[in-house]
DNA sequence: CCATTTATTTAAAACGTTTTAAATACAATA
DNA sequence: TATTGTATTTAAAACGTTTTAAATAAATGG
């Protein structure tokens, strides 16, 4: 391996000259400048990313957490991430945690090592916000996408409004004239609380059979349509947790022999594999793209010091209601 | 920040003895192992990983270079190697470089500096293959995944067989009467030989009119779908470069009023989203995560420095054709 | 030509660990 | 008691950079 040292021999400088020299400092003199990049290049010297690290106090790494890597909506989110990054000199350490808060604390554990320069959190739970809080306040910047957070001075936070989108599906289907309409989801999620709310202006009741988790996976949508005809009072109307929920229980639905939208009016959440059905699956379309990018920026400007504009610390993002195929007036069938 | 000095301080021993105390080395005494293990929990000390990383020339961090992301082939995989890593203490960078050489090299010389402890390359062009060989034989194991290298020795491969995957595809069409059958992809790829060989032994001549690039998003399949119905002389039958690819191009026959399977029977690679849609698509299926997991187990093993099996070298994977309702006899319009 | 400034170079410290080799303490043996 | 051996601790070097502060060289002004 070839060090500062070696170059210096070679050029026939201190290796303080070669470190300036390499960086383009003006410092040292034109033709020092010169002959030492040529000398360097000559001998193949590439700069050890480790100890520049140690020196510098930083590693031009940002941590990037998410749930599931294999999961359309983070991995798009990922990618603008990604996108937003790759000019820059930063690299993105990839942490999909399973869901699994132990899995994510390891994560924030290796964050406090020195590991990377900063880091985005995606849409878990708020299990580990206490230790997060630490994080962000002791060690790096920290952004929250998609994920509450009662501080966003301290950790700014870049968020959909997914309780609007359920809410949205839900008046979507009671304006469609369906009077029994499900939920696929947990009731800890601001989803449930959307559909709740649009339960409840139209003055329909809540009914627990109608409420079934847990729910982020096609199985799981397949699970809840199995449920679901087993109900004696059977709902029309579904808003589902995401667009793969939505798809495995259409799917489950209609291998049943069930019409879509027919006999049931079936709505995903996020709009992402729901374009892929046959019918089209109504959804909710959530920017991730453009998400992914305010929370790169973001973090970037606090790594490198810079003071946040008072707006930025909450950037908020409507969502947007997509009608599509599987969606149609009550009572078609 | 709390470095070992001050654990030792507080501890009343040197830093050498923190060191070894924490890291549970026999050598201390029983004692004071735990004596130093209180106190460094005390006072909150995490050693410093960048400081680690370079005494021990190592980052604990893997890189993982793939084309796309938000590319459901590529997701899974990350998936499986991540599930592979996360119990072990090693962390992925992930790179993606959206298809572009230049990006990808610009990673191969981030690693170069010591970034990472080793290296996985998924499927991308070969255009770097030399600079790649470079990093494997100079700097940091290397593997690669559904990526062809002459020289297994040094960058071991883990492939599954996608040409063969195409002629099956194809084989599959003729069997059902086609005898027009197109090809959505790249004349470079293994998929396109599989594809003529099926051809071939059928004694069907190669239509340059029926092999349409590029290849690997929806909107290329939609694409494609329309230059399709361009043709004077269309196909019956259709191989894609993958599930999206299949995806985009029937959705856009089916709209366009055509029926599948009766009048054009699709065939995706990699069975990811291929089963979203209705009828459900044929496919190849490549089995991700069971190459994920190898691709991950060999660079561990390289890099705690065991010598690979002769048979780890090249790890092949058979695909499997799954017919699902995407195809159908030719003529049953 | 000396005194000052300015430009250029460098020695040495620093970053925070691990590890080697030496020192110390302690116990056991003769 | 002296001797050898073993267990425990530590000083110091090492990892390969950057950066500070000092040294040197060159240039400017009087």
């Amino acid at each position: 391996m070839v060090t500062i040292k070696d170059v210096a021999k070679a050029a026939g400088v201190s290796p303080a000259t070669v470190s300036l020299a390499l960086n383009n400092d003006k410092k040292v003199s034109r033709e020092t400048r010169k002959r030492v990049q040529q000398v360097a290049k000559a001998l193949n010297y590439i700069p050890n990313a480790r100890a520049k690290a140690l020196v510098k106090k930083a590693t031009q790494i940002i941590g990037l957490v998410i749930p599931e890597i294999d999961n359309p909506f983070f991995a798009e989110m990922a990618q603008a991430i990604n996108d937003c990054i790759k000019d820059s000199d930063y690299s993105i350490i990839l942490c999909g945690t399973d869901n699994n808060p132990e899995l994510e604390s390891k994560y924030v554990n290796t964050f406090m090592s020195g590991l990377v320069d900063g880091a985005i959190f995606a849409c878990l739970t708020d299990v580990n916000n206490e230790l997060i809080m630490e994080l962000a306040r002791n060690y790096i910047p920290v952004v929250y996408v998609d994920r509450l957070n009662e501080d966003t001075q301290v950790i700014p936070v870049v968020k959909s409004d997914l309780k609007d989108g359920a809410y949205q599906l839900t008046r979507h289907l009671i304006a469609l004239g369906h009077q029994k309409i499900a939920f696929i989801g947990r009731k800890d999620e601001e989803r449930f609380a959307g559909y709740c709310q649009g339960l409840q202006e139209a003055g329909y009741p809540l009914a627990e059979d109608y409420v079934l988790a847990p729910s982020y996976t096609f199985a799981h949508g397949v699970a809840a349509g199995k449920k679901l005809l087993g109900l004696a009072d059977q709902p029309t109307g579904i808003v589902c947790f995401n667009d793969e929920v939505a798809l495995g229980l259409t799917q489950f639905l209609v291998k049943a022999g069930k019409k879509v939208p027919a006999e049931f009016s079936v709505c995903g959440i996020d709009n992402t594999v729901s374009r892929y059905y046959n019918p089209e699956i109504t959804t909710i379309d959530v920017p991730k793209k453009e998400m992914g990018r305010p929370a790169a920026a973001l973090l970037l400007k606090m790594i490198h010091g810079e003071q946040l504009q008072e707006t930025e610390h909450f950037i908020h993002f409507p969502v947007k209601l997509i009608k599509r195929a599987s969606t149609a007036p009550a009572g078609s069938a």
